[in-house]
DNA sequence: TTATTCTATTTTGTGTACAATTTTCCAATG
DNA sequence: CATTGGAAAATTGTACACAAAATAGAATAA
């Protein structure tokens, strides 16, 4: 279980071409935002910016600003000279993540149920659709992402850019609570019914949207988050040290 | 009305010897953070690295660091190879940010009033006292400020880390939305009732709390955006033709 | 062997230089 | 006189260099 943590090494995050208008930072970004979300990298890993700037061609000044912006999205943890690591959120991190998807959720449901329409419905079941196809074809990553995009979107029928970019955050950071707690089959294994909010929505039913919303977010949280931490290995050498060192003096 | 939005001058940012611990970015951030929010620098300023360098006796590098940060937070904008400028939050954006906050902070009422405690409600007077010494002073800034303090520390007692920060971005960009759309009079002027939901706090009654809420806050934005914008520039040719046609009738 | 200290290496923080792009300004032109 | 064109200036984007800090490793002492 305690792996040894080293540095990266993906060649494989080379490609994306730059982009016509502006941003080559966007593309890293998007790379490396993909890599941490869809758990290609380890939560705790190190991200050297010598390392990054050479897998992506540019100096560190790009990777630097790239790090920089995943660390305000809570992705990635950078601390005074000791460079950036994915971000391994805490369980009180978690349980606040979950917490604040149910308030802003639940409480997107009747300005979502006011203003969805039959196309808009319509996308959000092909998304449904593509999750179903990735559980049946045991695609796991895939259908995590599917369904945080899943939420995100039927936030985005509510038509507030500022609650959608809000959610979109906390949706990011729980794909990174679930790779850092998620057991190997949780997660998204049976929580999967995202048809049934569709159809409360298309029936006009605010209240029973928002309150499948909460079951469902719940659901989800206790199935991942069960775990207290171990704060074994980290502190152990330490408590030893301590004891040794009192032991010495001591004697 | 069209002030000409020149770059800013400001001298007086120089001070805040660097802190103990890290970050000598910290205070510049701190500074111009405070500068934004408190209208110090009027929404459209230009903000050159240069001048900004200058000013804090930093290099570019640095402000690119704290202008990256204060973009993400939506209170600057940049633009590619345009530089950085202090943001103008669109009716739709005030909007936006004004529902988002009736989400989150009626949504976090029943997490406060579960939590709260009596030393926690009253720091939350001190701050109200407070606010209403600014008021009777007329210090309108200070108001300002305060009022979006308390919102913020109120959010807190529900000690839920992620809602708090979500709710303290909203917050910094209600402040600049009211930079931008409030009259000189509105905006905090006869809605610093907070006493009011201590008490229904203090009761327990969560649902009259989450109630109050929402009117405080659909009150708030009624008296700031009234105003729609005024879409001077882009719609200029529109404008003129209507002139054109005007005139050909009228001549 | 185990723990500690000192040194070498690695890694980050920050300033500077240069290239690329935008903006400004002025002259030429219709 | 307004408009277009283009050169000059200003401003941003990116790479690189050097200083400061942390980490790793080896030698030493218990």
């Amino acid at each position: 279980m305690s792996k040894k943590r080293s540095s990266i090494d993906l060649g494989s995050l080379q490609g994306e071409e730059d982009r016509s208008a502006g941003g080559r930072d966007e593309a890293i970004y998007r790379n490396l935002y993909a890599a941490i979300v869809e758990n290609h990298l380890e939560p705790g890993t190190k991200l050297p910016e010598d390392t990054l700037a050479e897998a992506f061609g540019v100096s560190r000044t790009s990777i630097r600003k790239v790090l920089q912006r995943l660390a305000y999205e809570r992705l990635v943890d950078i601390r005074l000279n000791r460079g950036a690591t994915v971000a391994q959120p805490t369980v009180k991190e978690a349980r606040d993540i979950f917490a604040a998807r149910r308030i802003v959720e639940c409480g997107v449901m009747a300005q979502a149920v006011a203003k969805a329409t039959p196309a808009g419905l319509d996308a959000l079941r092909d998304i449904v659709r593509r999750e179903h196809e990735a559980e049946a074809r045991g695609d796991r990553r895939e259908a995590i992402y599917l369904s945080g995009e899943f939420h995100v979107a039927l936030s985005r029928v509510s038509e507030n850019e500022a609650v959608a970019e809000i959610l979109a955050g906390l949706v990011s950071r729980s794909s990174l609570v679930i790779s850092t707690y998620g057991s190997s089959m949780a997660g998204s294994c049976r929580h999967s019914e995202h048809d049934e909010v569709l159809d409360l929505i298309a029936s006009g039913d605010a209240e029973g949207a928002r309150g499948w919303m909460e079951r469902h977010l719940r659901e989800v949280e206790r199935s991942v988050v069960l775990e207290e931490e171990e704060p074994s290995a980290p502190d152990l050498k330490k408590v030893l040290g301590e004891v040794a060192r009192r032991h010495r003096r001591d004697r």
